[in-house]
RNA sequence: GGGCGGUUAGCUCAGCUGGUAGAGCGCCUGCCUUACAAGCAGGAAGUCGGCGGUUCGAGCCCGUCACCGCCCACCA
């Protein structure tokens, strides 16, 4: 016996894992790279980090990919999804020094070779996981041609693009203040800064003596420690105050150093005492304020966070929170902490290691963004690069048009290391090491996103001319959270334009981010995050996604279909929070389709084969349908509105094909009759292909108990449907489920039995078809005798009316007709009201104005009718 | 400090160019009807955040306020 004979439940966990096998094996995933990148439709994955794992986000962002990837490949198209691993510079050596540390030793001690060595152990080891995890959910990515980011190939890419920027002069070395990370013990990016509000400090007001005579300036500072770099004092030129101090010197408490008090329109006079000390060295706004008044930078706090060799002999060697403590300290002692207050404010962080950023002077390799920008601005301004939602473009605009240089190295050892040698006073920068001896290599490894920048040309063999670019570059669509647009996005249209001469892709879908229940991030820290193979295969329920009654227990296990259904269906526009009840729907969908399809094919004749053959109305109704339902998924898709695409399969299958199709042809399906076989399925392998690209696998799977079907329904391709949209049945069909609801929800609330058929008259326009099914969805027999009726139900185009009968119990039939009556009457009122209302007459559309009217008539016609 | 988005049924969210508010879950009623009881049929439930304006007509347009969220930003 079949699963589908024995199992009135779709069993995913079952089905799941034996169709992932049978997709790997088939090929399918793997295209032949021929063709143009025109015809063909490609999609590089954001590649997720060698060390990381699944989680919603993730499982949103592939659900979408998978479901374009998967619609176009039925649509006919070659195509490729790139997949593949980032080696995550700093995310991956942290975790392994961690593990290090753990065994007692650490990076220093294994020294780079071995430790780099043991990173890609490590990788071997546990790396594969997240792409084991993209199977299972059924992402249909070329799996065949998995690349990562440090791969040889993948390297001399990041080579060649590194020294020709080199020598286009873009890429510079300079001594700059950078964000430094304590914690990586690194400098970071801009954008891997992260500001943290509400942080409380104490701003300390410190009088710093005047060189000349009696009295002081004072200054106001949370980081007193930084004071022993202090190189100036600035006030505000237009500062009444401090007018007559300019050009005068105070004396550096602590150290001695004369300052010179300078004026610069960046002081605020409102601000503190207006007076400011400058720290060139240690201050993003004195570094630059230095500059312009060509002040000494002196560094005290060296990378090691420690103080350095420029400070007083007796704070060397202490952190800057002990240099802090020792530095207010003395100066109480000497009496010049005038006072102190407490300051909330906003404070760099880094996001990598969570520490604070210490800014500092350091010598860095520097990329220059401006002429990358302009042809990128441009095209996403042109709209050869869409973003959707829309309201994303501006926003990349905006940070592209004000572009900084991109502090480019990492004092990590984990990367690509910086093709640069140097040789006493000699720079060699080349893709190959240089000749001679003496030569040492630039220690440094390149930020991560400098070679995911390259990701869409450099996974298909850039810098040959492959057929692989040739066929799959520029990809299509990216698909991508908004916190990477400018880390990621931008650089790589930058890098594309500049590199291969086209953008690298044309559509920039930014996903939602799914949050927790409660709103915030889901995070595994906060125990907030949430495993989506936890959903999948069922797993322990995080105690936020606990129901009403605190019940954490475990998820069932919903299957990928139902997660990426439900995941797709909750998505939008916006941030959206966790919603399991989607997930569950998504069952639903997964559940009633492998019923209809028992239904199905259990009762039809194994020879039949599929072809759309019309007998009644309700299969042109259908069939219309089907076609409405198919342009109108597809157009979602095409307009990346997944939550509409998953919604609007919901309601065809459940509502259209399910609730009334089904139950409208059930009869002649028992009957055996072959036109109707052939139609149903028909119906259900165009449900199936058109459900695929949401929900693969039950589609698969009962893909395979279609009579004559081949091969897998993933390998498809979608044909021209059998018929157009069909007005008149719809309209037929509309008027027939309109009535036997009206009829359903009467005799509901009359308290008919709902075994009981009731004898009736059909007085009405429009059921001349449909009058049979009219009956039998009703539980009414209808003939043209009888007498006077017990009562009239109104229904589209008039009325059915009762005939009386012991079964009818008159007190309820007449308490629900006085309530028909009341609602009759305030719909009418309300229409005579609006068409009594001159304005409106005038005014409005006359096709509004005649519907008003035309409405009216017909709910006069029903009120009378009771 | 700038900018963006949100506020619609008990919950999570849809609502196209303005024309008498929808879904899923939950709740109530009735049904073990030979595809599905994790199902089917029916039902109750919303002053569409507040105030003001435009309009014959506003959930939708304009103004304003409130609260929530996000992004950008060098105020010691």
């Amino acid at each position: 016996m079949s699963d589908l004979e024995s199992k009135s439940r779709y069993d995913p966990s079952e089905t799941e894992p034996r169709i992932v096998e049978r997709w790997l094996d088939s090929g399918l995933y793997h295209p032949e790279p021929e063709g143009t990148a025109g015809e063909n439709y490609s999609i590089a994955i954001p590649p997720p980090n060698v060390t990381g794992v699944l989680h919603m986000g993730h499982a949103l962002n592939n659900s979408i990919q998978d479901c374009l990837v998967r619609y176009h490949r039925m649509g006919g198209q070659r195509t490729k999804w790139i997949v593949g691993t980032d080696h995550a510079g700093i995310a991956t050596q942290t975790q392994v020094e961690r593990l290090l540390v753990q065994e007692g030793t650490s990076r220093e001690a294994l020294g780079r070779d071995a430790f780099v060595a043991r990173v890609w152990e490590w990788r071997a080891e546990y790396g594969g996981t997240i792409i084991e995890q993209l199977e299972r959910l059924g992402a249909s990515c070329d799996f065949s041609e998995e690349r990562f980011t440090l791969d040889d190939a993948y390297a001399r890419a990041v080579v060649e693009v590194f020294v020709a920027l080199y020598e286009k002069g873009y890429i510079y070395r300079d001594r700059y203040m950078v964000n430094w990370d304590p914690g990586s013990h690194s400098a970071i990016s801009d954008l891997e800064v992260e500001p943290r509000e509400g942080i409380r400090d104490t701003l300390y007001y410190i009088d710093y003596p005047l060189a000349a005579g009696s009295g002081a300036i004072t200054v106001a500072t949370v980081r007193p420690e930084t004071m022993l770099a202090d190189t100036a004092i600035a006030v505000n030129p237009g500062d009444e105050r401090y007018r007559r101090l300019i050009g005068e010197t105070a004396i550096l408490p602590l150290v001695g150093r004369r300052l010179k008090i300078i004026a610069d329109e960046y002081v605020k006079p409102e601000f503190g005492t207006g007076a400011l000390k400058i720290t060139p060295g240690h201050d993003p706004n004195d570094f630059e304020i230095g500059l312009r008044h060509g002040l000494q930078q002196l560094t005290v706090i060296g990378e090691d966070g420690r103080i350095t060799d420029e400070a007083p002999e007796r704070f060397r060697g202490l952190t800057a929170a002990d240099a802090q403590r020792a530095v207010v300290a003395e100066l109480r002692e000497q009496g010049l902490v005038d006072h102190t207050e407490e300051y909330v404010h906003t404070v760099p962080f880094s996001q990598r290691s969570g520490e604070r950023i210490e800014p500092l002077i350091s010598l860095q390799w520097f990329m220059r963004m401006d002429e990358l920008a302009e042809p990128a601005i441009e095209a996403v301004k042109s709209g050869r690069v869409r973003f959707t939602p829309e309201n994303h473009k501006r926003v990349y605009l905006e940070w592209m048009e004000k572009i900084r240089p991109w502090c480019i190295s990492r004092q990590l050892w984990w990367g690509h290391q910086i093709p640069v040698w140097y040789r006493r006073t000699e720079t060699y920068v080349g893709v190959t090491p240089p000749e001679g001896d003496g030569w040492e290599r630039d220690p440094d490894v390149l930020d991560t996103w400098f070679s995911s920048a390259l990701w869409p040309f450099a996974t298909l063999g850039w810098p040959e001319q492959t057929a692989e670019l040739r066929a799959f570059y520029p990809t299509d669509a990216l698909v991508t959270g908004r916190d990477i647009i400018f880390l990621w996005v931008a650089r790589m249209i930058m890098m594309g334009i500049e590199f291969c001469g086209e953008i690298p892709f044309s559509d920039v879908n930014i996903t939602s981010i799914i949050q927790a229940p409660d709103g915030r991030r889901m995070s595994k820290s906060l125990g907030t995050g949430i495993d989506p193979l936890d959903l999948i295969n069922g797993g322990p329920r995080p105690p936020v996604f606990a129901g009403p009654d605190g019940d954490a227990g475990e998820f069932p296990a919903y299957g990928a279909d139902a997660v990426r259904w439900g995941v797709l269906a909750m998505s939008s526009g916006q941030d959206v929070k966790f919603n399991e009840d989607k997930i569950a729907q998504g069952q639903q969908l997964t559940n009633k389709l492998w019923n209809a399809s028992r239904l199905i094919l259990l009762r039809i004749d194994p020879a039949t084969r599929a072809s759309a053959r019309p007998v009644a109305v309700e299969d042109r109704w259908i069939l219309s349908r089907l076609t409405r339902a198919r342009d109108q998924i597809g157009a979602s898709i095409e307009r990346f509105d997944f939550s509409h695409a998953a919604l609007e399969l919901y309601d065809f299958v459940f509502s259209e094909l399910c609730d009334w199709y089904l139950e409208l042809v059930k009869q002649r399906l028992y009957d055996g009759d072959p036109d109707t076989a052939a139609t149903l399925l028909y119906l259900l392998t165009e449900t199936l292909t058109l459900a695929h690209p949401l929900i693969p696998f039950v589609t698969e799977e009962i893909y395979s108990y279609i009579p004559g079907s081949e091969g897998l329904l993933a390998g498809r391709v979608r044909q021209p449907l059998a018929t157009a949209t069909d007005p008149d049945a719809e309209a037929q069909l509309t008027r027939l489920i309109e009535a036997v609801q009206a009829l359903r929800g009467w005799r509901n609330s009359a308290e008919v039995k709902p075994g009981v058929t009731l004898g009736a008259r059909l007085s009405a326009e429009g059921y001349d078809h449909t009058m049979a099914q009219l009956a039998r969805q009703a539980r009414l027999s209808f003939s043209e005798n009888g007498g006077d009726p017990a009562v009239s139900i109104p229904i589209p185009g008039g009325v059915v009316e009762i005939l009386p009968t012991a079964e009818l119990d008159l007190g309820a039939a007449g308490r629900k007709r006085d309530a028909a009556r009341a609602t009759l009457r305030a719909e009418i009122d309300r229409a005579q009201r609006k068409l009594s209302n001159d304005g409106f007459v005038a005014k409005a559309p006359a096709a509004v104005v005649q519907a008003e009217r035309d409405k009216l008539v017909q709910l006069q016609a029903e009120l009378s009718a009771l």
